[in-house]
DNA sequence: TGCGTTATTGGCAATATAGCCAAATAGCCA
DNA sequence: TGGCTATTTGGCTATATTGCCAATAACGCA
């Protein structure tokens, strides 16, 4: 692992990292639908508004989605459209492992 | 967000944290060529055994990995092929942010 | 059987993360 | 300006993760 290959490794783990969080999921595909303001994301969440600002604020670290301030709004989007295709290959471990379960079964 | 959708966004959550670390991105890298016993992914890595196992044990929880034990060798491969496909998306948020400090350079 | 090799597990210290409350900040409008 | 709303930030505690060393387990071979 030399220090250019390491570096890459890093910065996708960042992103995974990122993502790799139930609220974090769920807000990225509430803005893969459209745009969202803060309020409405705590409000769909059900947690502290605190809380959800914190998760925006690594998405956007991460370069997973821009923000845009209107007036007393923070409307958030996706910064690009794939993210979601992302989860077909996820699915399918979990396809695979269904199969292994019922293999035993048998 | 019901019950049902939280189970969903955390299996995916799962995934994805699992994925979430530089050796464990660089240990999926190289089953996507070839699978490999323990002791040549620690060679590779350059780490301490104990700690490539227990990256490899966060990789086989998570689904990602599966493994075979032949005389005194435990050889990994990926349980499913498409893990790095993933990372087109990946890399066009890092193209994204390039763009965008290109733009600030203006 | 006993030794050397390979891999996993337990335990520990350092560090990072999550979520809440409270405080600070920014913008609107009367 | 003053008050209201929306959002971010600081601070805290609880919990999880990482990586090393030491100990244990599994296997092959002399």
């Amino acid at each position: 692992m030399d220090q250019k290959q390491k570096a890459i490794l890093e910065a996708r783990a960042n992103v995974l990292k990122a993502m790799a969080h139930p609220t974090r999921l769920f807000i990225i595909e509430e803005l893969e639908k459209e745009e969202r303001c803060v309020c409405d994301l705590t409000e769909l969440i059900g947690a502290d508004v605190s809380t959800v600002s914190k998760h925006l604020s690594v998405l956007k670290q991460a370069g997973i989605v821009l923000s845009d301030k209107r007036g007393n709004l923070v409307f958030y989007r996706l910064r690009v459209p794939c993210i979601l295709s992302f989860f077909g290959c996820v699915e399918s471990i979990f396809k695979a492992q269904a199969e292994d379960h019922s293999s035993l079964v048998k």
